[in-house]
DNA sequence: TACTAAAGTAAGCACTTACTCACCAACGGG
DNA sequence: CCCGTTGGTGAGTAAGTGCTTACTTTAGTA
């Protein structure tokens, strides 16, 4: 086989037959990559994902990702960006929590975190990679949604235990105490495959759990 | 170069000088790199470590590993047999709690997987690998000890209520929700990272946790 | 419609990976 | 002291791996 010849004649063999497929923006193009490869990344890992399987997965040739982005590592950052940052992810739940006070904080936190998780345990799974990968996108997201919402039960917390509701407990030990029952559920049913051995709505998994902790905390 | 001269001429080279190393036998050196690979597994995952590497870590050739186990894979397979199959780890735990009952079964179980999972993070670690990357190994560990646990701790809250000092829960959810305090705690700590940020005396958590789950079940 | 910038590709380079093979040398029993 | 068994090696190989390059095709606009 030479190495020169026939670079011209490829083109027509596959002309009008096979490929529909439209041309996208550069943009458009950008962000269907990083959603397929969040998608592989929290399947099968950073090192486990091939940039061909990308390539593949988004329907392109991989040298199309390399324009976009010039290492592989750095499509890790852009997912960060596309999750941290912007307003999707936890903090719409603090949000939704500003108004609301005592029982109704943990109810809404515990059932926010259950379906967000079931309904696409993509992100959690990326983070628990990036946590045992040591990339940054945990650390990062420790610092920034983790803390904050574990600060704000905290506070909550303080508050009831000033207002007399609850008994004196350490604060940031109970905040951890219930996030732990309510992820470490999620973790278990949609990581460690718990669900095919055990299931319950998880309405009433939140029910549940949230009863346990405010009668667990009260005076 | 030539494919086939200088084959024998090497040896020589190396001669008396470099190693002093004892020659192990085919048993030591198999634990060995058990060993070795689990350890390496652990920090970095199946994917994320070479077989090199493990060869490096043991002081041997890459050669010697596949004369012990005939594809990596394998390795996996035996870090199960060694850590799933023997008398170590968590079916221990359950033989600790025969005698005991009521609170003291929570305060053991807090405390000893606490202190474990701090003392060596490792296996942990290689558990979440193993169940982000499907590996049979989460499965097995789901199966046998998992399970047994959580069953274990399921009849002792069935009991519980049984007598009355126990008010009517999901005995289940009851028992995912403790271990799930705990399990998230050391989780958070050793692969999260969050023993940057914070830290309490072991006791002084599994004392917290006990207390919030027992009161939170009382009647 | 002709031109150009940007989207896209096939092919392959330089390197790493799991895994192999032909050979060597230490030990120990005869 | 020989010699077979067995622990151990250096130098591979084929199949990937991330990333590049030289090139083609499309879409928008002057």
């Amino acid at each position: 086989m030479e190495r020169k010849t026939g670079v011209k004649s490829r083109a027509a063999d596959l002309k009008a037959a096979k490929k529909p497929r439209k041309r996208m923006s550069g943009e458009e193009r950008r962000t269907q990559i990083v959603k397929v490869a969040m998608d592989l990344f929290s399947k099968k890992g950073f090192k486990g994902t091939t940039t061909r399987e990308i390539a593949r997965g988004a329907g392109i040739s991989e040298a199309v990702i390399f324009k976009h982005f010039s290492r592989k590592e750095d499509l890790y950052k852009a997912i960060i960006d596309s999750r941290c940052i912007d307003t999707e992810g936890d903090s719409c739940l603090i949000g939704m929590l500003k108004g609301k006070k005592g029982a109704e904080v943990f109810m809404t936190v515990a059932v926010h975190m259950l379906e967000e998780h079931h309904k696409d345990p993509s992100f959690m799974r990326l983070l628990t990679y990036s946590a045992l990968e040591q990339h940054t996108l945990s650390e990062l997201f420790v610092k920034t949604r983790a803390l904050e919402l574990l600060g704000f039960l905290e506070d909550k917390i303080k508050e009831s235990i000033k207002e007399g509701s609850m008994r004196e407990v350490d604060p940031a030990l109970a905040a951890r105490a219930f996030i732990g029952m309510v992820i470490h559920y999620s973790i278990a049913q949609e990581i460690y495959g718990f669900k095919r051995y055990f299931k319950r709505p998880l309405q009433e998994v939140a029910r549940t759990f949230v009863d346990i902790f405010l009668d667990g905390t009260r005076r």
